[in-house]
DNA sequence: AAACAAATGATAATAATTATTATTATATAA
DNA sequence: TTATATAATAATAATTATTATCATTTGTTT
């Protein structure tokens, strides 16, 4: 984690940024909740738990500081909340998500399972692809099986 | 055109909902716009023209519903606003969509290029997909000239 | 220490969407 | 056809997420 913070303040500091206590504070929320996907106000109030005069504001700027550099990707699943989402290390790509309909749970793929889709949407479209966000709608294995028992 | 609005009046008394004159309003504008990604707000001012006494509630309440029913798809490209994208006729999936990181264009890719990633999803995630969302952020063709020249 | 810039906290403002409510249109049943 | 239930609507209030403002604090440079 310590490690994983530093090449953040690296990152940061390349920008001339600084990793202030509150943006710490800020990333480990999101390092230690990697497989969720938070919300501003979710992340809000977990930050408050390890710094509690931070300001909402200031979490709302961090995130937006972290989504431009490429160290957060902002996603959108529908309903009208902006959540924040860890990129993987050394990750070129944002990566996919499987959203289940009936219970809402959200699971992630890592693997980049584009570059052939990216390949014919380059060459037959023209338009260099810079970022994707790919998103399934369906239904998770756990509530597959909950249906055939019922 | 009124093959289409009548298939979607067809859809809606299926659920036994009408097709009164103000969600015909609303269809009449989506597919006179089909190409476009229109905001509630646009629709609203559009339908305006044809049915001034319509109100923004109606309007949203008229999109709900048609997403719903499956006839238009709810899509977020991140601003903070929901666009309402009619399905093409037929269409089992939600078209593609690439959107220029430079001039905001919107460009719509028909063909389903999922195909393959879905098995994969379905085999080895065992996730059923119902359906879809990916957009592609990018430099569009016109402005990658652009760049060149400049 | 003085001066400057960056960052923050508190809160006001904004914008999109949803809820409420009284009214109107439509369909149904006697 | 008229009475009655139901669905849909317009107007607008309320809510929610996000952004802007601004005074204060922190940190840095000279």
């Amino acid at each position: 984690m310590e490690h994983r913070i530093d090449r953040i303040k690296k990152q940061l500091h390349a920008q001339s940024y600084k990793l202030t206590p509150q943006r710490e504070a800020t990333v480990r929320v999101l390092l230690e909740r990697e497989e969720d996907h938070l919300s501003a106000e979710d992340i809000y109030l977990l930050v408050k738990e390890k710094a509690p005069e931070i300001g909402l504001a200031t979490v709302y700027r961090t995130l937006e500081l972290l989504s431009e550099l490429k160290i957060v990707d902002k996603i959108n699943f529908g309903d009208g909340v902006s959540r924040y989402d860890l990129r993987k290390e050394g990750a070129e790509h944002f990566h996919h998500h499987l959203v289940c309909i009936e219970c809402g749970s959200v699971e992630e793929v890592v693997d980049d399972l584009l570059g052939d889709v990216e390949k014919i949407i380059e060459n037959d479209w023209g338009f260099q692809v810079k970022d994707h966000r790919l998103t399934f709608h369906g239904i998770c294995k756990q509530c597959q099986k909950a249906t055939v028992k019922s």
